[in-house]
DNA sequence: ATATATTGTTCATACTATGAATAAAAATCA
DNA sequence: TGATTTTTATTCATAGTATGAACAATATAT
């Protein structure tokens, strides 16, 4: 009766194991073609669409704020934005504080796109939870929730 | 009594809404930390790794069969496939009944680093599960499943 | 005043990926 | 059978994402 006990929970946790790998994988290749479509939508690439997002709530950031909140080299934020000055959705101040620093804000035509393109992000997100019924939304953020805290301690311990 | 209901409901959904685009967005963020410390672990470029996972289960693949299961062009393949070749990860036979095809497989230096690269996949969405009590588990993949699905509709509805 | 640290740029390099042009072989059909 | 079309894979030009070393200009600390 209880020869089996080890073995069946073992079954359980391999197979819970292949559908979570698949699920999230899944998951994260819906979020990669969401990316791709807004490309395509917005006409930017996903960088420099990721560059303008950085200046809501914000009105001035410097390129190194810039690299730190995108995780990137501060020559690849050089590089985004003088494709985003080009395209005329960013400029750029000196400091009038420190002459080595140069203060990036969005032009009138940025700040629109960047709503645009903000508004459209959260109308997905919105389209999202309107697919679940209302106790399924709560739960299903509870769940994400405790997955999310689940893949920061996993990676803890990985790096 | 019945004055704010709308209102409140709609802040309800707007802050789910936030929250829900932060969660998806960390969750992903921390999958591409996955990927990159998988790429310098096992001293390979992610899109190779991809590659050879794609061995599992498959002993012989053309270039088109593996585009379609990496969803990139062909062209792209040839590339892959050639750095992996000159590793001596992978290996190409002509196809007896067809000239055009190459045949290409694992070699015994690939099968078995394809064997350590889903051992440690493996291993890590295992410990995710771990992470957490059997009942959450059941329950966090349910959401994810549903999640998941709600994410497919909403980009069908996209593209 | 000098040494050190910070900010941002340029450049060489590497990885991911596409699509057009092409060559070779196979399948179709007339 | 011979001509046409389709399929398979490669090469090449191009574009996007990203890093890190070397550098110049400026600010800060000693």
């Amino acid at each position: 009766m209880n020869k089996n006990h080890g073995k069946t929970k073992n079954e359980l946790l391999d197979y819970q194991t292949e559908r979570i790998k698949l699920l999230i994988a899944e998951m994260v290749e819906c979020c990669e073609d969401r990316k791709f479509y807004e490309s395509r939508k917005f006409d930017l690439p996903y960088a420099e669409i990721k560059c303008l997002m950085l200046f809501n709530g914000e009105h001035y950031l410097t390129v190194k704020d810039m690299a730190q909140k995108l995780d990137v080299a501060k020559s690849r934020v050089t590089k985004l934005v003088k494709n985003l000055m080009n395209k005329e959705l960013l400029q750029q101040i000196n400091d009038p504080m420190d002459a080595r620093v140069r203060l990036i804000s969005l032009t009138s035509n940025g700040s629109e796109l960047a709503r645009e393109i903000d508004t459209f992000q959260t109308d997905i997100h919105q389209q999202l939870l309107l697919k679940m019924e209302p106790t399924e939304r709560k739960n299903a953020l509870v769940y994400l929730e405790t997955l999310r805290s689940a893949m920061e301690e996993v990676k803890e311990k990985l790096v």
